[in-house]
DNA sequence: GTCTATAACGAGATAGAC
DNA sequence: GTCTATCTCGTTATAGAC
């Protein structure tokens, strides 16, 4: 016996990284066997390593392609030139981007450890990236008067901590609705810039 | 062949939970065998089960023992009557509290979906019980008239993620000293209460 | 009685030959 | 794909040293 049916490699391909995503954020990496994401994806274990060389790369891939959809959704979004509208902007992008990506942020931050040194570097490269551009934010708001920051470098830091966090909690049908949460959010990230 | 020395439970307790924090940091809980554990210990696998009654257990003690340390510590911390005044010593608390104790704060977030479902309860009940006190602060602020809150409930989660966050990132000897590093998060925090 | 080394179990993963 | 031998896992049983 050998396949049951014709070429599905465009089918499968995605449906490893999505297996693999899921059982990652749910039991850990170092947890879940080939077998395992095999077994989900409804081939043999030999078959995964046509869509990955190793159970290293595919999470490395996870994590790669996690921050390059970023960086795409967030080109797809308006920038305003002011310095406060954009920090707004950024900061709703940011909370609906992650929210619809829990599995992928949970693994991004908690298996850094089991990147290959080269892979970790890539990862934080891409991050410090991201970061950079509310850096950039932050910056040209002080340059205009507009923020009252101490340290733009901690600022962001600290800012990217508090809304990544709503991931931990927040669930569809809760007690508010997105958008309200949202502009507590927005407020509270002005407040922390110093504007009023 | 049985035992090489005297009595040695008071001293090898503490070595099993510091092995088993340093390794399920580091790994992951799933990845660290309790074979692993012994050898860091110094001491054969069946050994451990004088010590916890099986590995889930284990994993839970330093869950629960990491929330009641906060609590005792906090406890030993002075509580100012004034609002602003018990923010400002919350943020440095929590700060000075969770860096001593990286490892733990990281275990204690990453590794809840490895708890059985009542010991997660337990520690869920506890982590509320610490926001709660939070929470509390916000609310005397608002009440007088201090504090500018449109939700109190989720200003502390986002306070909370703000501030462990920095667990993430800070590094002895870093660019700047840790005085003047909580100095800004008091400054952030106060920012998103709406205090200018 | 207290503590630990040793050995072993059954389950599941793994590696390699076919 | 499949079979098989081997490894590793959490855990238990037991017996010997303090």
């Amino acid at each position: 016996m050998a396949r049951k049916q014709g070429s599905h490699a465009e089918t499968t391909a995605p449906k490893v990284r999505d297996a693999a995503l899921r059982l990652f954020a749910r039991h850990g990496y170092a947890a879940v066997s080939m077998r395992q994401i095999a077994q989900e994806v409804g081939v043999q274990a030999g078959a995964l390593y046509r869509y990955t060389p190793d159970k290293q790369h595919l999470l490395f891939d996870l994590m790669r392609s996690h921050m390059e959809a970023l960086f795409e959704a967030r080109q797809a979004y308006a920038q305003p030139s002011d310095p406060l509208a954009r920090l707004d902007a950024f900061t709703t992008f940011h909370i609906r981007f992650h929210l619809q990506r829990v599995d992928a942020v949970f693994v991004s931050y908690m298996e850094l450890r089991n990147l290959s040194p080269e892979n970790f570097a890539e990862v934080a490269r891409l991050r410090s990236r991201y970061e950079g551009e509310l850096e950039a934010i932050l910056r040209d708001g002080v340059a205009a008067g507009v923020f009252e920051i101490a340290d733009c470098k901690i600022t962001t830091l600290a800012i990217i901590a508090m809304l990544t966090g709503l991931t931990t909690w927040y669930r569809e049908g809760g007690r508010l609705p997105l958008d309200e949460i949202t502009a507590l959010y927005v407020r509270m990230v002005r407040g922390a810039v110093g504007v009023v």
